[in-house]
RNA sequence: GGGCGAUUAACUCAGUUGGUUUAGAGUGUCUGCCUUACAAGCAGGAAGUCACUGGUUCGAGUCCAGUAUCGCCCA
């Protein structure tokens, strides 16, 4: 190996480049069609085509990306695929409004062209975050990536409706359903979001048809009185049970109205009465249907009143008609009262529009039969949720689940395969034979085509060699802000159309937030630019950033300079190996298998234990899906074991140490270090790879495709960890003695220690580590040494330690030092005592337990002893 | 209204079947250091009534019940 220097900073952006270039060009990504290998399968959750990375992005595809990269360390035939959705209303919207900035009508143009506009939008722009990706490191098979509306996964969306449609679960018809006004498209339960507002209830009085009084209905959205065909009283209401039946006059149409009774009329909200507007509320609609009242929609598309309004309302929009209907009944004397009141209301979860409840004519899928095969799969483990909870709102939505409406009043997107000519209609996967059909001209829901993603991105309805090879995939990662949207729905047509599931485990991810715990919004704008993170510290250290705060499934408060953790972490790991680089000879060390295990210093035992515990924990992490932890522990590992400790004694052997030692050391640190590189790879894959390249030998691969760690039983060694405990206590205790009194730190120090020869006897033989760390220049041990006069004191298990401190301190601190100590000691002294003086501590406590206190309780005490003699001998 | 989660140091968070000192880490803070890898660093220190109230237990940050505050989901 030709030994080359580091540079002292590690420059992220050109190395980052390099090495990505490298994996692809060699094939890195791509899995093995021939291998009888397992596989290991990941499915990108498709970024929206308008999209742009963001933060959560950074955390969802590193995880990805670090479960993709071990696994295929590990030797499995890896596969992750990528590719980007299509995003209806989000795309139509962001073309429709540079359509319009070009002063170009949408409405105008119609439909050929304006897809054309959307194509060349998409080619455009669509790429955008997929480019953004590579930038990531995320080392999906690029040559595999999918979009939602390429021709094949087109013809699987078609064939998906048709089969349902042929099976009974499509069915077209006229329902209630959530319409946004801007987007003036039809949407999902899903796509919905509620937020609280504080809005007013008004009381109005509607004239009895028999002018003998009023009824009173309160409401909360009074300009749809306008459409209003009936009023509705709970018929155990004793109140209102003489007026069932009855009709009103209703204010301002002056149409005539029935009072009827329902149940689901609650006696408590309100008046008791309500106003029934069968046209735009769900609930209405159920009981216009059961008591045969009139539905009359007042509503353009837009939501302006239309033309079954008075003629001073028609063309309004919603707010002017609301205060304008209250204006009228104040004139009127019918308003009596207005109070403050707090609802929820629904918001498009797209254009934020608020949404109005509007009858119309929709196609919808029966979900009932498809949720069942779903709950089962996750109740029986066959789909395992980490963490594990998300199971219940999984489970609760599929068991209130109701029928999904589908079709989207928009362009962009999966034309309905349904054609109408007159009353006949025909759904197919192509037009039908004969003149004048036509094709429905709604698109399907962006998700009808997202929850065929796992077979449709593989080739299905085909018996692809991929479907065969790769389906059902592994591990699925995303947040759970998209359970029911998504994930709920593959496995439910993983199951329908695969009767196999989609993915074996599904990981939800935290949702990041800002340092005031707020969403990430554009709006708010305070959401860092992942990409300016990467320039500033580096894809690598944004990425072990992140996953070290994320906690599994927790939301995570994120800023800026919790990047600063990262990349001094990756600044570490750089200036340890270029501190190993510059200590080996010309020659490379030999490598660890060739060297007989009786020669090892302790330190290299010690460190080769540690590693092996190391790498058994982060096993255990992964297995668990706790991505924090396992990082956290290399990052342990590499900082305090490897740094803070070996390479801090290594010094001596490299620089002071016999030839034998100091190529020993060589191989020990180069080996731990590449192991380090290893275990570090899934997290950091650019540093790691560039310094792989220079510590590898001829026959190492790229580090992308190199063996994982295993564990090595023969490497743990309790011996070594005990001594070197021992070792590193006896050291800290001398250093805390010095700064505490102010002991210059480059001003050698005399030790001596009282102790018994089984613990002093391995410090004596390492005593070259504690003159290079502690700069203790003299050391002189004993069982019975006297202790020097004016000395500091400090008790190391059983050892007493002295410095003498003439001429290095005044006496007075040290004085004080002791007496903390001895405060200390008390309070663990007296603590232990209680537990040992409680009757039942000792009759019911396990022996095991009680022994352990016991011994403390001796150790302890002797300490105590020790210490009190020592403060004795310096004021007495 | 129903469900889920959180509450541990000034801040962000670990704390995995209850028992390893008087509960840990990083950041910040204090003290001292440009010690021939790293000042993006090194050494050392201070800092917490584990939200609150009860309960179970020999023993509770950890288990149970309730309360409070915050967040999310569903109706």
């Amino acid at each position: 190996m030709a030994v080359r220097e580091l540079a002292k900073i590690y420059e992220p952006a050109s190395v980052e480049e390099k090495w990505y270039t490298k994996w692809e060009a060699s094939a890195a990504y791509k899995p093995d069609m021939v291998s009888a290998k397992e596989t290991f399968t990941i499915l990108i959750p498709p970024p929206n085509i308008t999209g742009i990375l963001t933060i959560g992005h950074v955390l969802n595809l590193t995880i990805q990306d670090v479960l993709i990269r071990r696994a295929r360390m590990q030797g499995k035939n890896t596969l992750w695929l990528p590719g980007t959705d299509h995003a209806s209303i989000a795309t139509e919207a962001r073309v429709s409004r540079m359509l319009k900035d070009q002063g170009v009508n949408k409405r105008e143009i119609g439909r050929e062209k304006f897809l054309e506009h959307a194509w060349e939008w998409k080619a455009k722009y669509g790429g955008t975050i997929v480019k953004q990706l590579r930038k990531l490191g995320a080392s999906c098979d690029w040559d595999r990536e999918v979009f939602t509306m390429d021709e094949r996964y087109s013809r699987a969306v078609q064939e998906v409706f048709v089969r349902l449609y042929n099976d009974g679960l499509i069915y077209r018809g006229e329902r209630i359903i959530n319409w946004d006004p801007l987007g003036q498209t039809a949407l999902s339960d899903e796509e919905v979001i509620y937020h609280e507002q504080q809005g007013k209830l008004w009381y109005f009085k509607y004239p009895l048809a028999d002018d003998s009084g009023f009824v009173e209905v309160a409401t909360t959205r009074p300009e749809t009185m306008l459409g209003d065909t009936g009023i509705a009283v709970n018929p155990e209401d004793e109140r209102y049970r003489k007026l069932v039946g009855k009709k009103v006059r209703l204010p301002i149409v002056n149409r005539t109205i029935p009072i009827f009774a329902d149940d689901y009329v609650d006696r408590e909200f309100g008046t008791g009465c309500v106003k029934v507007t069968p046209a735009h509320d769900p609930n209405d609609f159920e009981m216009g249907r059961r008591h045969n009242l009139e539905i009359i929609n007042i509503f353009h598309p837009d939501a302006s009143l239309n033309d079954q309004v008075p003629e001073k309302y028609r063309g309004l929009d919603r707010d002017a008609a609301r205060q304008k209907i209250v204006a009228e009944f104040e004139a009127l004397g019918l308003l009596s009262k207005i109070e403050d009141y707090t609802n929820k209301v629904g918001h498009s979860e797209r254009t934020n529009a608020i949404v109005e409840p509007y009858l119309s004519k929709q196609w919808f899928v029966r979900m009932k039969p498809l949720a069942q095969p779903a709950l089962k799969a996750v109740a029986d483990g066959r789909v395992a949720f980490f963490p594990y909870r998300w199971v219940k709102t999984y489970n609760h939505w599929l068991e209130n689940i109701r029928d999904w409406c589908i079709s989207r009043q928009l362009w962009w997107g999966h034309r309905i395969p349904v054609w109408y000519r007159g009353t006949e209609i025909y759904c197919g996967l192509e037009a039908p034979a004969g003149e004048g059909w036509q094709q429905e001209e709604d698109v399907l829901d962006t998700w009808f085509s997202s929850w065929l993603w796992p077979f449709a991105t593989m080739g299905w309805p085909e018996e692809t060699d991929d479907l065969k090879k790769f389906y059902p995939t592994q591990d699925l990662v995303t947040g759970p802000d998209i359970i029911f949207f998504w994930v709920a729905r593959m496995i439910m047509a993983g199951l329908y159309f695969k009767q196999e599931i989609p993915f074996e485990r599904v990981y939800f991810t935290g949702i990041i937030r800002d340092e005031q715990g707020r969403k990430m919004s554009k709006s708010l704008g305070n959401s860092p630019d992942p990409l300016d993170l990467f320039r500033e510290y580096g894809a690598d250290a944004t990425r072990v950033s992140i996953l070290m705060i994320a906690p599994q499934g927790l939301d995570i408060l994120f800023s800026q300079s919790q990047t600063e953790h990262g990349r001094n972490f990756m600044n570490k790991l750089w200036n340890s190996s270029r501190f190993v680089l510059m200590n080996l000879d010309q020659d490379m060390p030999a490598p660890l298998r060739d060297i007989a295990p009786d020669r090892f210093d302790l330190t290299d035992r010690w460190i080769l234990a540690r590693l092996n515990e190391t790498i058994r924990k982060v096993d255990r992490a992964y297995e668990l899906y706790r991505m924090n932890d396992a990082v956290k522990l290399v990052y342990d590992f590499v900082w305090a074991d490897f740094c803070d400790w070996y390479i801090e004694f290594a010094k001596s052997r490299f620089y002071a140490g016999t030839p034998d030692d100091r190529k020993l050391a060589q191989s020990v640190s180069v080996h731990v270090l590449k192991q380090i590189l290893k275990l570090l790879h899934p997290y950091t894959p650019f540093i790691t790879e560039e310094l792989w390249s220079y510590f590898k030998t001829d026959s190492d691969k790229l580090l992308i495709n190199t063996p994982w760690p295993v564990i090595d039983e023969t490497l743990t060694d309790t011996t070594a960890e005990d001594t070197m405990r021992l070792l590193m206590d006896v050291i800290t205790a001398i250093r805390n003695m010095r700064t505490q009194l102010n002991i210059a730190p480059g001003k050698p120090a005399t030790l001596f220690i009282r102790g018994e020869e089984a613990l002093t006897g391995p410090v004596v033989q390492h005593k070259e580590y504690l003159s290079r760390l502690a700069k203790v220049s003299e050391l002189t041990v004993g069982t019975d040494i006297p202790k020097p006069p004016h000395a500091a004191t400090a008790v190391v298990r059983k050892m007493e330690l002295f410095i003498p401190l003439e001429g290095l301190i005044d006496l007075q601190k040290e004085i004080e030092r002791l007496k903390k100590q001895i405060t200390g000691m008390e309070g663990r002294l007296s603590g232990i005592d209680k537990k040992l003086s409680n009757a039942n501590f000792i009759s019911r406590a396990p022996a095991q337990i009680i022994e352990r206190e016991r011994a403390k309780k001796t150790e302890y005490a002797e300490n105590l002893r020790k210490l009190k003699e020592n403060y004795a001998a310096l004021t007495g």
